[in-house]
Formats: structure tokens, C-alpha cells, sequence
DNA sequence: CTTGCAACCGACCAATCGGTTTGTTAATAT
DNA sequence: ATATTAACAAACCGATTGGTCGGTTGCAAG
């Protein structure tokens, strides 16, 4: 990796850890600059603006990140387990000192939804790509699942709901009430299995 | 209603809107004093600063609306169809055209959570005193549920889903894919029944 | 008639914001 | 050897931020 591509790199990973932690407004840049001990000159060689940089960081990052969040669970023989399994995993995983900053893509979706129509269909188009992940993973085992299922109101429902989750451990910061959410979704999960 | 205190529930009012629409961070005091045709020394007249004018948004205007909101639903003979008909009218009154702005505790939850401890214990003190309230809602139709179920867990999914689903429409801006979360929310929350 | 205070005005402040511009340096191409 | 360019550094810019402060007004009590 030449220097150059190396200082972007940087850049971006630093911008998506600033971005995750405090929104994408209230992100500085020169706490970026400082992050990497670069100069204004530097960040503006690379990106034209910030929301340009925002926008890279969306697609070079938190989507990569999310996808590969994803995926794993989706793409198991049981998707039904997987997903519980994942869902469980994010919990146990979640280290209650620090504190939460929740998912990357969910926040973007709720500060900057209203505020930038780029980041919004970014977000939107997300939502439609996991949504159509988990809808696929549903057909592939719907010979176990319970007829009648509308298996795209299903996705979302169950998205929405680990999302919401998400948020509530935010205020919370306790692992327990996340896991209450979380052990109801893999009861309506299993549930969706004859 | 004095002078003064018309003064400051225009603020507050005013205020409201604004950190509604942009975040609290996002909130510029300015664009609180154009609309309000007041100068600045009238607002810190009424306030000691920025943090403390968004304290008192948060009591005297988010609360009383969220509890007058949801306590309707909840109060009623049934609160499992309630809660359906909350959702269902939440969805129908929703105008697709204009910005969804959200709940403004959700909001204010994903905004300040990780920012400010303050905001973080009023909105973590709202959403337990929600939970309260849809768990006494349910235990006074414990008879007619389904047995094993856990209150408080199952308080805690709805509304978790719910803010989700109000997530997903602030990206999405369609009715539609709220109106897909919400039905199935209400295929859950009449399942609890027997 | 005067004194006092609640209620407010608006100029001013330092700090910070995103962004621009000019300058420098090392490497490479000619 | 010279010219060019990639890859920055750093000073600088206007605008805006939350916040302060000395002054002003109207009313009400003495």
C-alpha cells in the first residue's frame, strides 16, 4: 500500500470510529487531523468535503463491517438458529463499561436521515440489500417455517426490533435489558418454524 | 399567563420543534431566537444555558406528550387491542410527504445517550416508567394471556420494535414498509393472548 | 416622585467550524 | 539537469457557535 493510500486508510478508519462514537455533525475535523497527526491539507488532498468523506466512510466501511456482521448468520444451514445465535453472540459480546454507540448505520439513519438525502438512500439502500438477505435465507428453509409468513414484513420486523434493542441499550447501558429484547426476538424467531 | 412565562413557553415550545427536527446538538439557539422574535439576553434570562433549555424541553414538553400518547392506549378495557389500534393510528396519521422526524425521546436517546449522562437518565427514566406502565396494563389482563410470559421483557420488545419501525420509516419516508413492521407487531402482541 | 426590580435588548466575546490558498518537499519523468 | 506532479503542511478565511455583560424599559411599591 503506497504512503498515500496508507494516509487515506487512516483517515477513513479514524472518521468512522469519530462518526461512530459522536454522529457525523458533531464530528470535528480537526479531532480527525489531530487522530492522525496530519494536517488540513492532507484530509482536503483526499476528499473534497466532509460529507464526502462521510459518504466514504459509509461505503468503505460501515458497509463492508456491516455486510460481513450479516452475512455469517444468514448464510448458516439454519438460518432460524443463526440468526438467534448471532443475536445472542452480539449480546454477550457487549461490553457493558464502555459505552454504547450502537450501530453505525442505524445512527447515520437517525441523525442525518432528515438532514442529507445522500446519506438517507445510502442508509435505505442497506436496509433494502439485509432485508433482501434474510428474505432469501427465509425462502431457502421455508419448507420448516409456518405458512402464511409474509417473509419481507418479517425481515424488517425482526431488523426493527434488534435496532430498537440496540437503542435501548444505549440509555440503559445494561447489558440485561438488551438481553430481554433479545431472548423475546429468538422466542418469535423460533416461533416462525412450524 | 404572565408576560414572562409566555415568553418562555414560546421558547420552549419553539425549542421543542427545533431539536425535534434537527437533534439538540444540531439546535442553534439563533435560529430558537429569530423564530421566536426574542433576543438572546431573554433567553438566558429564562435559562441558565443551552443543556439547561434542552432539560426543560425534555420535562415539560417531550414527557407530558409521550405519556399522553401512550396512556390512552393503555388504559383501555383491553390494552392488547389498545395497543394494536396505537400502532395501527400511529401508521394512518403518518404523512408520507412530510420529514418523519421520529419520536423526539428516541431521538434524543440515539443523540445524547453517549454525550450527555443527563439526557441519558431522563430518557432511560422515561422508557422504565413506559415499561411500568405496559406491564401493569398486561398484568390487569393476565387472565386472558397466554402463560410463561414475562412482562417486562415483552414491555420492553414492543417498544423496541415500535421505535425501530419509527426508525426504518424516517430512512425509508414510505408508509409502507412501517405500516409492514407495525402489522406484524400487532401479530405478536395478539398472540400473547390464548 | 422616586426607587427597585423583573424582563429583556443587543453589542460583544473567544472559540470553533468547514473550507481555501499558498508554499514546500520528495519523487519521477523527460 | 530540469520540469512536473503527487502528497502533503500550515497559515488563513468568513461564518457561526454558545455565552457574557452593560444598558434599557415598564411597572409597581413606597
Amino acid at each position: 500500500m503506497s504512503d498515500a493510500e496508507q494516509t487515506r486508510q487512516k483517515i477513513l478508519e479514524v472518521a468512522a470510529d469519530e462518526i461512530h462514537q459522536h454522529g457525523f455533525q458533531a464530528t470535528s475535523l480537526s479531532t480527525i487531523l489531530n487522530r492522525c497527526c496530519i494536517s488540513k491539507g492532507a484530509l482536503y488532498y483526499h476528499f473534497t468535503n466532509k460529507l464526502e468523506l462521510g459518504y466514504a466512510v459509509f461505503e468503505e466501511v460501515y458497509v463492508p463491517v456491516f455486510l460481513a456482521t450479516w452475512q455469517p448468520a444468514l448464510s448458516q444451514a439454519d438460518p432460524i438458529e443463526g440468526l438467534c445465535e448471532f443475536f445472542t453472540s452480539m449480546c454477550e459480546s457487549m461490553v457493558c463499561s464502555e459505552a454504547v454507540c450502537g450501530c453505525p448505520l442505524n445512527n447515520l439513519c437517525e441523525e442525518m436521515a432528515n438532514v442529507d438525502e445522500g446519506f438517507r438512500l445510502k442508509v435505505l439502500s442497506m436496509q433494502e440489500k439485509l432485508n433482501t438477505l434474510i428474505v432469501e435465507a427465509l425462502t431457502r428453509v421455508e419448507g420448516e417455517l409456518r405458512e402464511g409468513l409474509k417473509f419481507s414484513q418479517v425481515a424488517y420486523f425482526i431488523v426493527s426490533t434488534f435496532h430498537g434493542a440496540t437503542s435501548l441499550s444505549k440509555s440503559s447501558r445494561n447489558k440485561e435489558l438488551y438481553q430481554q429484547v433479545i431472548l423475546e426476538l429468538c422466542l418469535y424467531i423460533r416461533a416462525l418454524k412450524q
